[in-house]
DNA sequence: GACTCTGTTATAATGATTCTATAACAAAAG
DNA sequence: CTTTTGTTATAGAATCATTATAACAGAGTC
């Protein structure tokens, strides 16, 4: 899988990281079972420290999206807790739509955008 | 208003209160023309720092949601450049419609949750 | 004019976060 | 036995967030 960091974005790596990851996985790019990168191997790919990518690990790991196995490292594997998913999205659209209907962005507007950026990502319905 | 900071979050007190103003305006309980409070004045009613009030003031007026008068202070203003609050959106949901996915959330119960949300704000549709 | 309140700016100290650098350890695979 | 794996420890540098003091100019009040 292609991951591309900016080392001009205020975005902090391991957050970089972690979200190409999360992407790689919506867009099916990255399947449950598929093995990332080793730590090093990937720190020398991108050219960050080692530390940095285990970072960005451990964060998926504790958010449910990889287990670590000591044999075949990162592994792909999502942790559905729906409930709790769903709170966060709760809270992280309160803030996110609150600017844009502040900025004059109309409901149907946000519908659109929605379906637009989830025909990318596997979507069942 | 009433503004609440949680200090034991890991949002910076600047982000939190730039946010609940955004909410604020929002759900119409900030009108445009409406004062905030002096910096000062709000620094010691929640109990932080002037200079944290500031920057979240100043944040808010490089982001158009306020202007700065010498005389009346912080004055909601909103600028709106709906282009470019229309392409910050569709960064965000990026990231944000890629977690929800993976988690099993359908496209319907984001369309479901946004209804949601966007009835507490001041929608004209 | 004296006083107060406003935003603004400067400077400094402190603590937390981010990233890098080196190093070492135990478990598993070849 | 050697290599590779995740993991842990420690330490340094840079940046960020917050607080603390202080000062200044513009505007309103008495």
């Amino acid at each position: 899988m292609l991951i591309e960091i900016d080392f001009n974005s205020e975005e902090a790596l391991y957050l970089q990281l972690r979200n190409q990851i999360i992407m790689g996985i919506a867009t099916m790019e990255l399947r449950e079972g598929d093995s990332l990168p080793s730590v090093r191997q990937l720190a020398e790919t991108i050219g960050i420290n080692m530390h940095t990518v285990n970072k960005a690990y451990t964060v998926l790991k504790q958010e449910g999206f990889v287990k670590v196995d000591r044999r075949r490292g990162a592994v792909i594997a999502v942790n559905l807790d729906k409930m709790k998913a769903l709170e966060e999205l709760k809270q992280e659209l309160l803030v996110v739509l609150a600017r844009s209907s502040c900025k004059g962005i109309s409901r149907q507007e946000v519908h659109a955008l929605i379906d637009e950026l989830y025909i990318e990502y596997g979507s069942i319905d």
